[in-house]
Order: C-alpha cells, then sequence, then structure tokens
DNA sequence: CGCGCAATTGAGTCGACTCAACGTTGGTGG
DNA sequence: CCACCAACGTTGAGTCGACTCAATTGCGCG
C-alpha cells in the first residue's frame, strides 16, 4: 500500500528495514474519492497528511473572477500535504483529477518521527523540498518557455515521475486529464490548449488519445522542453 | 547577526534560549558579495547553507537561448539556500540583487541539529515549506493574473515580508532591483515591465524611484494583486 | 436515438513582444 | 568644471501569440 512511497523515497537514499515498517506503520486509515472531489479543502487545518496511492490529485488556488491555477500533479506515491504538517492552514486546495485512493497519516505520528528518526525526517523533508524544486522548474517554463515548450516539459516531468513508481507503459502512460484541466496548468484558455497540444502531435513528438499519452520521440521532446531531471534529485546518496 | 533570521523564525512559533543559541553558534563564517555576484552556483554541490544577512538575492534558472528567469526573491532573514542541506545538487544559481551580506552554516551542523533538536528541525523544513508555498502563488500570479496584478501582488509580498524583518520604513521599502531584473521576476520583456509598472504608478497604487518603493494605497494594492498573506504563515502557534 | 461533455475550428481583438530610438542620471577622466 | 560614457528608463511602431466568442464535431452512455 505504502509501496509508491517506498519506490519514491528509495530513489534518494536507502531505507533501512525499521523506517520502512515505521512507514508502514504510521500510514494507516484508507479513504477513496471520486474524481471532481476536494481531496482537502482550500483554508482547512488537516490533522493529518494525505499520501496518494492511486490516481491524480492537483493542488489549485481559485482567482476571485474564479479562474483556476494549478500549482502541482500528484500521482502514485505522493503526498499530496505533507506540508500541511508545518504550515498547518491549507493555502489551496486539492482535487482528486481521476478517481482516488489515498492514506491517511496523523499528524501527531509525523511529529513523533521527527522525535525520534532523524534520516526518517530528513527523508521527509527531501519529499517536500523537490516538490519545491518542482515548483521552480514549472515557474521558469511558464515564464520564459513558449507553451509549446512549457507543455513538453511537463510531459517529460510527469513521465519520469511516473516511471518512478512504475506507472509507465514502455513509452505510454495514462492521465486522466481533459484539455480544459491541462489548461489550468498551463495557465492557459482552453481553445490555445487544444492548439498547443495539436501542435506537439502534428510535430509527431506525441499522441495523445483516450487519457493516453505516448511519447513518440523522446530525444526531440526532451529538447523542446529543455528538460533536465537534475531538480528531481534521482539519486540514491546519504541525506 | 542572526537577528533578521530570529525575527523570521519567531513569526511562526516560540524559540527557546537554548535553540536561539544553538542557531548562534552553527551560523559562522560570514562572507560578502558585490551586486551581479553569484553566491551559489547552479551545479554546484556545497557543503554549507548560506543564511542572507543583508541585502537582495535572487534564485534563478537560465534558458538554452540565455533568458533569465526568476523563481524567488531573498531578503534579510532567509536562507538563500538551505534546500541544498538534502537536495545536494543545486538545479539554479543564486545571485547578489545588491551588495550582500552572508553567513555561512555547515551542513554538517545542520546534521546535527535534525539529529538532537526536533523543534529547530521543524522550524527550519517550515521555512523551505513557506518557499514553497510562496512558489505558489507566484505559480498562481504567474498563470491567472495581469502582469499589473501580478506585479503588485509581488510588491504586497516584498512588504509584508521586509515589515517582518523591520526592513520597511512606514509605507516605503529599498528595492535595489533595475526593471530588467524586474521583468526577469515576472517573465516579462524589459519594455513591457515599464509599462506595468507605469500602470501601478498612473493609478496612484506606489511610487518607484531611486529604488524605493512607497506604497500610496495598500488597501486598493492588495485588492488588484488579490494579496492573501494566509500563505506566508505570519502566526505563532506550535510547530 | 439523443443528451452531455470533451475536443476542435474559425474569426476578430487585445496583450505582450521585438526593434529602434531617445531621455536621464551618475560617474570618470581630461 | 565640463565632456563623455554607460546603464537605466521611457516611448513609438509594427508583429505575433494568446484571448474571447461562437459554432461544430466526436463520442460514451442511458
Amino acid at each position: 500500500m505504502i509501496d509508491s512511497l517506498l519506490l519514491n523515497l528509495e530513489q534518494h537514499d536507502v531505507l533501512t528495514d525499521e523506517e520502512r515498517n515505521i512507514l508502514r506503520r504510521i500510514v494507516g486509515r484508507e479513504r477513496r474519492f471520486l474524481a471532481g472531489e476536494d481531496l482537502v479543502a482550500e483554508g482547512s487545518r488537516p490533522g493529518y497528511s494525505s499520501l496518494l496511492v492511486d490516481g491524480f490529485a492537483a493542488r489549485y488556488k481559485l482567482t476571485a473572477e474564479g479562474m483556476r491555477q494549478i500549482t502541482a500533479i500528484h500521482v502514485a506515491g505522493d503526498f499530496v500535504d505533507l506540508h500541511a504538517f508545518l504550515l498547518k492552514t491549507m493555502d489551496h486546495g486539492v482535487v482528486a483529477l481521476s478517481p482516488c485512493h489515498v492514506s491517511l497519516c496523523d499528524h501527531s505520528d509525523l511529529k513523533q518521527v521527527t522525535e525520534q528518526h532523524p534520516h526518517l525526517t530528513r527523508m521527509l523533508w527531501l519529499d517536500t523540498l523537490i516538490h519545491g524544486s518542482i515548483h521552480r522548474a514549472w515557474i521558469v517554463a511558464m515564464g520564459r518557455r513558449s507553451k509549446v515548450s512549457h507543455l513538453a516539459h511537463i510531459l517529460c516531468e510527469l513521465y519520469v515521475r511516473l516511471g518512478v513508481v512504475r506507472r509507465t507503459n514502455g513509452w505510454s502512460f495514462h492521465l486522466p486529464l481533459s484539455q480544459g484541466e491541462m489548461a489550468d496548468v498551463l495557465g492557459l484558455s482552453l481553445v490555445h490548449m487544444n492548439r498547443v497540444i495539436q501542435t506537439l502531435r502534428r510535430e509527431r513528438l506525441i499522441s495523445w488519445s483516450n487519457q493516453t499519452i505516448t511519447i513518440l520521440d523522446w530525444e526531440r521532446l526532451q529538447e523542446v522542453a529543455e528538460f533536465d531531471p537534475t531538480y528531481l534529485s534521482l539519486s540514491v546518496e546519504p541525506r
């Protein structure tokens, strides 16, 4: 049940058996959500953090005019709100983009971990830091790349992140986002999002249908995206 | 020397005398940089983290075509690269936007803190989480707000953050960024940055000259920005 | 079969870009 | 003391990317 979390964390450093057992013990109660439901509401003060066991979720904020900006996409093995453990108040919501299966982890247990297990604490801290790195990569893509390049970057990132948790199938992966939802990721209108996607298709870099993306030319897609996976910290070393 | 850091951290929770002393002990060697120098180079693996004692610094990434995107602005009291403690490799550079005074903190000392001082560890973790929140606020501003609103949001944020570390003077604060550097924050061209600034001036929301910004109408500036400081976690509570 | 949602296409408008020129200011050296 | 230079800021003009409004197509399901 926490297999994806272990796959995630063990990309960065080795875990001891004890640490794996602690994670198994504190990640408990399961909950399921339908696509479109909020896993966590903006403004709430959850007493637990949610580990996404299966499905896709997104962090988002709404503007006064009701526009939505998605600030992160979460996949299996991600804590969607580990930061709430210390931030306390959610400054954004988390919505299920597909049916989601999550496991909850009480903040009191997380606090125990920080009191007794320094290395595991650092690994959880690292997990939040990597999501910070992802935020920075998104900011660069939003500010200084073409929209085509931005989309390419997001697809490269998802392909790598899904690969870590064994959710890819050759060059394909499941991505249950509508074009309208993807527009909320890139900060585009729905109409223009469609045109950007068509550019990647026309260039034969990807195919995308039935919620399935297939990368047709990884080399060129990476070039278009200027994708460098350094920011994902995918190296096993003492942390 | 670490006064600004204490002002920063104590916005979120109380520190014990012992914790304050530990910080004083581990934040050591001082270094100075001229405006334009890199405090930390992209791709480097620093063995220490840098606390900005005075001045302004920015994290940035460069694109293949040599464009620059600034992903964070740092002010006195900020650790500019605390995340390198666990991420190990810098996926971006940090540049001095003004003459900077920094104090270094060895990663071995930080590791000691995580082994022996859980609460202080959580406070440092929190510091990195707040910078993640700021990243999300920037993503929303970049994706779903007008450029005028985006600039207003950044100025609101800087005013609040500088106020915490006592770097404001009434409604004014020093901001040593050229319009070209600000353009790299917003992801704009220099020419358009100028026009956006002039809009805020024309609306009598701010004045900006001689590297000094004065907020002329805080209420309306906040409205234009849709600024809600929740994301800065400025409340003292147990963490 | 028809409804509803997602995807697609077209047309016109506006925001942001580039290229280019000009103004302003502070520092430096003759 | 003034001339000059460099960096920054400002303005104008023309182009292109992204937006909105609107209509149409494709598809899964009751």
